[in-house]
DNA sequence: CGGAAAACTGAAAACGTTTTCAGTTTTTCT
DNA sequence: AGAAAAACTGAAAACGTTTTCAGTTTTCCG
């Protein structure tokens, strides 16, 4: 079932078929009517493989995705499929470890995969203006703030969170309650990912409300995965510093933390209150209820596919777009005790 | 940078090109190697469009997922996305809400993207062979077991746990505790759906007690979803029913039970014990940690993309695949209280 | 050493679209 | 009514591969 037998079934060239398929203004609404419902009665269904060689194109954007257990991603990739198909794109989807390069990875893909697009997803991002150029297509960073590394804030499109300032409200929350003493919970901060500008916003939250940074206070998991980060707050924990708060990076990692704290007697929030960084579904039913910030993850996956689309399209230029967290209070936020 | 490129290049035809990138036998070994030097060379990457117009198909399989939320079909799927790019196949993802007919998803899927093959998941799968063999491509159930419905077991390929025995298992290790008073946490069960086998296991598992079966004991959320886990929980518990233990069909649903009990001043086990099935990540971290039977997620999204692909390349005919659960302790399970 | 089989090679025809370009209608304007 | 512009249409040439088929070498065997 080819263009061609849709032409001869309905008495006009292939290239009016292909025509009406790919909405051009030059054609009769009569004849239009006519290919609508030939194409109809016929179930034709127009190659892709065919049409993506005419075009020189597929209409195909990638997602390379870092970190893929993370439940907050998963939900930023579902938002990112579903938007892609509404613009009847399609996309494949890329995972990569800790220690795989993303643009050697993305760079790749778009080679055998000829893609049009890509969307990095959350990893750190950091690279030159000379190593992007070896990428040839546009790309959009999604769920990382690009003020860091060496480029310059427009270089490239990117949707994201202030990181920076978004730990700085979390950590100010405990600061309001009182805390002093308050611990964070980070992955690796060695790759200038996201831990190091919400590490930022921690220290700097800290200093505006008068209080020195202690650096043993500091919680380095291996990874943002939720098994290494109940390891390293156990560890922590096993050194029997004091503390009375804990900001935790992100859901997933606080929900390891609360446990840890549980294990060895520790009750949040009489103990130790708790605050986080995404708004995970299954947050809203820890016990306690997780306080955290959550990330408008829908929103950020939609919004991811929209800028690309547009620099694709050429219809913008490189685009920046901050979205804003909204406080989830839970029931992990208490005064210190005395 | 074409294959013809290659060709003149190398001072050979595009044929013999084209034979070096699909192995085939027919070409001298030292031209082989001086035809992967010039492809080296140029940085050559074949057109994939091209190949797929030549070859009339396209190494890409098609997942149709359905509740794309739950952590524990997350986890199949990206272990299917990790094993089909094992195996240099591509994979698209089709997301479907809970009325959407998979088996017409999956078909229009197929014909638009020229699929291989398809993996169902996470769904329900009860169609008449004359329904099925509209879809034209082979495919593998996955999560479900399929001895229910209109058709034979060997009728098609899958790869599942025995949804009825394992359900059986759970409830059993409730009676075996000594609970008589044992609710069930369902999603819908009006779509012959997962719930359905585990629901019969659960009646079952509790006759063999000599426990006879008591309906305002059934707690159905309208989904799967965990919110709605939640709401279905919270109305149950308003009912003020008697009973000391809860089977959650998922691991998630439990969760929410666990939260929607403590709501209303009841705690898990000392109140009420709960079992549930799947095994997700954050259900180690839960206060107190969720005993339930661990499906192996990662085993069956590998096996299902390499069951699907022997039925492609037809080294077999259909094949299914039991896998077994494994019993993680948590502390959600206590004796009734007297 | 001759002949047949095996190994290798290339020209040309697919594959199913899109796109270009030339041509034919129809509409619009004076 | 006639000319110019706009709207519409189709033949044929791409697009970059794979595959078929006919041919040319090489190897093997008696």
């Amino acid at each position: 079932m080819t263009i061609k037998d849709v032409a001869k079934y309905s008495g006009v060239s292939i290239t009016t078929i292909s025509r009406v398929l790919n909405n051009h203004p030059d054609v009769r609404e009569e004849v239009r009517a006519k290919v609508l419902k030939a194409i109809e009665e016929l179930h034709y269904v127009p190659n892709s493989s065919a049409r993506d060689l005419g075009k020189m194109q597929t209409d195909t954007i990638g997602v390379v995705v870092r970190g893929v257990g993370n439940p907050f991603l998963n939900s930023v990739l579902h938002a990112i499929e579903k938007e892609v198909g509404r613009a009847d794109y399609s996309m494949v989807m890329h995972q990569i470890g800790s220690n795989e390069d993303e643009l050697a990875e993305g760079a790749s893909l778009v080679r055998s995969k000829r893609l049009k697009g890509l969307i990095f997803l959350g990893g750190r991002f950091d690279y030159t203006p000379e190593q992007i150029a070896t990428l040839g297509v546009p790309f959009v960073c999604c769920t990382y703030t690009n003020t860091f590394g060496s480029l310059k804030k427009t270089a490239y499109s990117s949707v994201y969170i202030d990181d920076y300032a978004e730990a700085f409200r979390a950590v100010k929350t405990l600061t309001d309650l009182g805390h002093k003493k308050i611990a964070v919970l980070l992955g690796t901060t060695d790759d200038h990912s996201i831990s190091e500008l919400r590490f930022k916003g921690y220290c700097d939250a800290l200093k505006s409300a008068g209080i020195v940074l202690d650096k043993d206070l500091i919680i380095e998991a291996k990874s943002f995965n939720i098994d290494d980060a109940f390891k390293a707050t156990e560890s922590f924990l096993k050194k029997g510093k004091d503390f009375t708060a804990i900001f935790s990076i992100a859901d997933a990692m606080g929900i390891a933390a609360i446990k840890a704290l549980h294990t060895v007697g520790l009750n949040v929030p009489d103990d130790c209150s708790l605050i986080a960084i995404d708004g995970i579904q299954v947050s809203k039913y820890t016990i306690p209820t997780l306080t955290t910030l959550v990330q408008p993850s829908k929103q950020m996956g939609t919004h991811a596919v929209e800028v690309l689309l547009n620099v694709i399209k050429e219809e913008c230029g490189s685009c920046q777009l901050k979205l804003e967290t909204a406080l989830r209070e839970g029931g992990t936020l208490a005064k210190p005790k005395a």
